[in-house]
DNA sequence: TTCAATATCGAACATCATGTTCGAGTATGG
DNA sequence: CCATACTCGAACATGATGTTCGATATTGAA
């Protein structure tokens, strides 16, 4: 790939999430994007359709740098019930505490939450069907991404009170339970 | 309140929630909803500072509704691990199948979802003050409301496969573990 | 080094939605 | 019946969007 377009495209990036901050998703601008990058509008549209397309292509990046640590720490099956791949995701936005705030924030709009819900959906999708449940596999990873990523959203918008690990650990109190239930063969549910 | 002002409210109310199934929340356009509705631009903008402020209003009749259902079956604290208040919601949902098609379906878009979050959390936020956890509250509701909600906008956008009363036991089969473990004086969280 | 391919630039342009203004007409309810 | 308050419609300023095109600069391969 030509270098000039690795640099513009890097630079756009970088400049949406950093006005994400100051403005907020929804309120920014094309053009203000343009103005920080310090690139020009048409060559904007010969990579992008427009905002959302930006933002996707940078939470690409995210998701991939999310995915390979966990794969790092992933060796082997973890049986379910360790606190370890939650502690993965808390552990991520604690570490990019600046990136998440403004994605996230109560600034960052909803262009974040969708793409991290089914990110967490597709995550624990296979978690899950490799445990199976007695119940449908994607209403529980429905229901789990959506709490985990309303857990995770209050915690980066309160400025991250609680270590991560202790955040894994809550969620884990609260989803074990439901899930150890959801394995064994009792009451019946049609 | 002016029997005309109730008109022009309810008219453009109703026109809203219509469209909003045809052409999808984002792409809507004020001048789309004041068509449909055959009310003047700027007696629009006499009532609603814009489109996101009259979809507001509406969902102060659905949150009303709502909360008059909850209480009136609610004579009486229910012990945690009831389905009741559950099963409302979703009943909520199926009777109104068409409304709730359009507001949170694929199309529906932002503007709901966090309104009905919002609304998911006061009511558990309430619940759980009342059963009292062992994690913060706020935690324990953000948590579930996320769930609640995801939950209920995929049964939406799948068209309803299962009974509410069938959704309400699921849910209640993956929250009530973990409402009764974080009850009990066990595991010290910081 | 050379050069053809390719990216960027910038300025202009058409389009469209937004929100405001104002005077004239019309319904309301006391 | 009538003062009040609401609605209408058309016009207008503003601002964002996405496209076009010729000129200029950079790249990477020969």
């Amino acid at each position: 790939m030509d270098r000039r377009v690795r640099r513009t495209r890097r630079v756009l990036q970088d400049a949406l999430v950093a006005l994400i901050e100051e403005y907020g998703y929804e309120r920014l601008t094309v053009q203000d994007v343009l103005d920080r990058a310090d690139i020009g509008r048409s060559t904007f549209y010969t990579h992008f359709r427009d905002k959302d397309a930006l933002f996707m292509t940078w939470f690409d990046g995210l998701r991939e740098d999310l995915r390979s640590e966990l794969d790092d720490m992933a060796v082997g099956h973890q049986p379910p019930g360790t606190t370890r791949p939650l502690g993965v995701i808390f552990d991520h936005a604690y570490r990019n505490q600046r990136v998440y705030r403004a994605v996230c924030g109560r600034q960052g709009g909803n262009a974040f939450t969708h793409l991290m819900q089914r990110l967490l959906f597709e995550l624990l999708h296979e978690h899950l069907r490799l445990a199976g449940t007695r119940l449908p596999v994607e209403i529980a990873a429905e229901y789990y991404s959506g709490a985990l990523l309303s857990t995770l959203l209050w915690w980066v918008r309160q400025d991250f009170p609680y270590q991560p690990a202790e955040l894994a650990a809550m969620c884990q109190l609260l989803t074990a339970p439901g899930v150890l239930a959801s394995l064994s063969p009792a009451p019946h549910i049609p």
